[in-house]
DNA sequence: AATACCTATGTAGCGATCTACTTGACAAGA
DNA sequence: TCTTGTCAAGTAGATCGCTACATAGGTATT
């Protein structure tokens, strides 16, 4: 495990799309470019150092968009600051992935 | 279902061919190519979607022109811009489709 | 009378592709 | 070495397009 604080790039990557928005897995995925074999390890790690928490989705809303459920993630309190050091130590982070709109990409 | 407003391109095949006076089943596959197997489940998922409304030809006038009874279909208001965007989209799609002359191939 | 084709609509079932998430094996890296 | 990243494959349900077949009355041929 990584000592807090110190996220590797791609860690961080999926931590800041996230934090803009892009809220599930697969929308990480495209957002960033990262396989899935990346993503869904990573995102264990970092639920599990503290940095997001997780949601699956009711099964409700999958059956009536006739999908697979999704599992939503979201920062804590604790990625605050972990994220602001990742940005200042990855300047061009922001610029791999572009904020999600409002309706879209969620 | 696809989220309205973004067709396949089989399916803005079809519901432009409707617009350009193609306006049942048979003519459509004739003037696309497509097969009965694709144009007709299609036509009733644009149906479902609300993009195309159908009206069954009277019994009186296949009867006299001794052929099978037509069900006829045309394009809704909501079809409009769905169309518009469809043929932004593929630029190619007129093409497929020649305009259906006045008489002819209704 | 049997056969075949034409118009016209329709369905069953197969394979491909999409959305999402998951995992095992292995390479890269600190 | 221990973690991390990647490839590859898999699961599971859904949609989509296609082939092949079904139906059914009409006409034309043999």
């Amino acid at each position: 495990m990584a000592e807090t604080g110190k996220l590797s790039h791609t860690a961080a990557l999926i931590l800041h799309a996230i934090a803009v928005g892009y809220r599930y897995g697969f929308s990480i995925m495209e957002s960033t470019g990262l396989p899935s074999g990346t993503v869904y390890p990573a995102l264990r790690r970092l639920e599990a150092e503290g940095l997001i928490r997780s949601q699956w989705e009711a099964e409700a809303i999958a059956e009536k968009e006739q999908r697979p459920p999704r599992k939503y993630y979201k920062t804590t309190a604790a990625a605050r600051p972990v994220l602001e050091a990742s940005r200042s130590r990855y300047p061009l982070l922001a610029a791999l992935t572009a904020p999600a709109e409002e309706k879209e990409r969620v």
